[in-house]
DNA sequence: ACGTGGCCATACTCATGCGTATGTTGGCTG
DNA sequence: CAGCCAACATACGCATGAGTATGGCCACGT
């Protein structure tokens, strides 16, 4: 993981690095999932030849775990962000939360979620990945739901059906738009933030 | 889809037909997904080679189109049936739905519905059956919700909240077990059915 | 100016996998 | 029992893609 070429100082000089790569690569998962991500594809898509991806990456695993790694810390500083709330504010972060992460968030993003947790049922590094980003979020909910006064118990039923609800309406959405999702929103905000 | 081999009398020799391959290769998609389906893994599996394969389908996209059509013809005929309710049962039709789509669904078939909503993404032909599945589904608890007397907007809204949160439950339940999904599904009776 | 090393291109090998062409077998009918 | 045909096996061509080996270019320091 830090094993990136020897510190290259910041010239003018364009030259790709590592996080391009891994953008570029986070592109292909987003549209044909982990294993359409090939290496002389993402070259390609690069301008650029394999002979330079093997130079920044040991094999195409290594770029796997890349990808798998900026996402996790990603998603982990994603929801740690939206979910910050000051003292008292807890219950608007929860519907900003539900606001965000329910509509706001593209079809990319949803896409590349999509790819790495189907693909992360037949890896190790993927799934434990998955299950990071997943505690973390449950976690962070269920902080704003205990702020709020709630038993142990409850706050974390109620953040486990928040994330059933917006991950459910993620994937729905992929490819629809005539789902009604605003009165869906709503109904969510006034039954399981609220009340 | 109707141009199987000339009505081969059933006789008591047993060869492969077209739903024996089609069985094997719903155990890789659930598996490795269909990316993962190669025609001379499923043949490996069956214990036979590609000329088996190639007799009785075109080629591997004939194979993906079969599998699509029996997975969509299996799930809408499995809504329905679990949907069925006697006037006046509307109520326990809808519990039963969600503890028969949020438990006992296996991960097997789980997996198989990702990974062909996945796949969907980028092929037309997956993307209709999805559609027509999920037209089904929400279709089938609608009616049950409209039968209870809601407003058709509300049915339409509960019906997708119902699926949305099914959805992401059975998503989130791939490789976990140590979520108490029994609170949830209670809180989902009370709250989206009842009320 | 000259070498050094970072960054990339070229050119291979090897494995996988699709599709096809053709050979082979075992059971059935006439 | 001769022949036929369904249901395979075998063997091939071809494309894709991973990984390696090696050569080239250009910026930089000395």
């Amino acid at each position: 993981m830090d094993k990136s070429p020897p510190e290259r100082q910041p010239t003018a000089r364009e030259a790709l690095d590592r996080a391009a790569w891994i953008a570029g690569a986070l592109d292909i998962v987003a549209q044909d999932g982990i294993d359409g991500l090939r290496v002389e594809g993402l070259a390609k898509r690069l301008g650029v030849t394999k002979g330079s991806f093997y130079w920044h990456f040991k094999d195409r695993r290594d770029l796997i775990d890349a990808v798998l790694d900026h996402w996790r810390t990603g998603r982990i500083r994603d929801i740690q962000k939206q979910t910050a709330a000051a003292p008292g504010e807890e219950q608007a972060a929860l519907r900003h939360t539900i606001e965000v992460y329910a509509a706001a968030r593209n079809r990319k993003g949803i896409s590349i979620e999509a790819s790495i947790r189907l693909w992360a049922r037949q890896d190790a590094n993927g799934l434990a990945v998955v299950e990071e980003v997943d505690a973390e979020r449950l976690a962070c909910t269920r902080r704003l739901f205990l702020a709020r006064g709630l038993p142990p118990a409850e706050a974390a039923a109620r953040s486990a059906l928040l994330y059933a609800y917006v991950f459910g309406f993620s994937m729905m959405q992929c490819g629809r738009f005539d789902m009604d999702t605003t009165a869906a929103k709503h109904w969510i905000s006034t039954h399981i933030v609220a009340d």
